[in-house]
DNA sequence: TTGTTGACGCGCG
DNA sequence: GCGCGCGCCAACA
């Protein structure tokens, strides 16, 4: 309807279109897989990635985290990289809003580092 | 279409 | 345990 001939992916175009960018599943998929993590524990990008079915795909897990709106209701704050630290840098906002909240669930965080040995959630 | 950027991961020294 | 560099995948200009 729009597109109509031009270079005509049409198949693949209408195919892309029914599920709204591929990345609508990925993103939705994230949000399931971060629903999945139960209060005192931690997760990876690339785990929560892998968890969410996208396996090598840990920066798009951050991507989507940094869309998510500041009343959203996922525990978005108990998602870290592999070093067991937070992702966002210093003196940022979120960065003391995910440190205050790991903690007030019980997770100690050591030096601004999190022992993933500990907390670290496993499927 | 090509190049750059990013809430990352892993291997090396 | 820590810092550095390269690699991967998608979005964006």
């Amino acid at each position: 309807m729009k597109k109509t001939a031009k270079t005509s992916t049409k198949v693949a175009d209408a195919a892309e279109k029914s599920v709204g960018t591929a990345l609508a599943q990925s993103k939705a998929a994230i949000y399931l897989a971060l629903m999945n993590i139960p209060e005192g524990k931690v997760i990876a990008y690339g785990q929560l990635a892998k968890l969410a079915g996208l396996p090598g795909n840990a920066r798009l897990a951050g991507k989507v985290l940094s869309g998510l709106p500041n009343n959203t209701e996922l525990p978005w704050h108990r998602v870290i990289n592999s070093q067991g630290k937070i992702s966002l840098p210093e003196g940022s906002p979120g960065h003391a809003e995910q440190k205050r909240r790991l903690e007030a669930e019980g997770v100690v965080v050591k030096n601004n580092k999190i022992s993933l040995r500990i907390y670290g959630y496993n499927n």
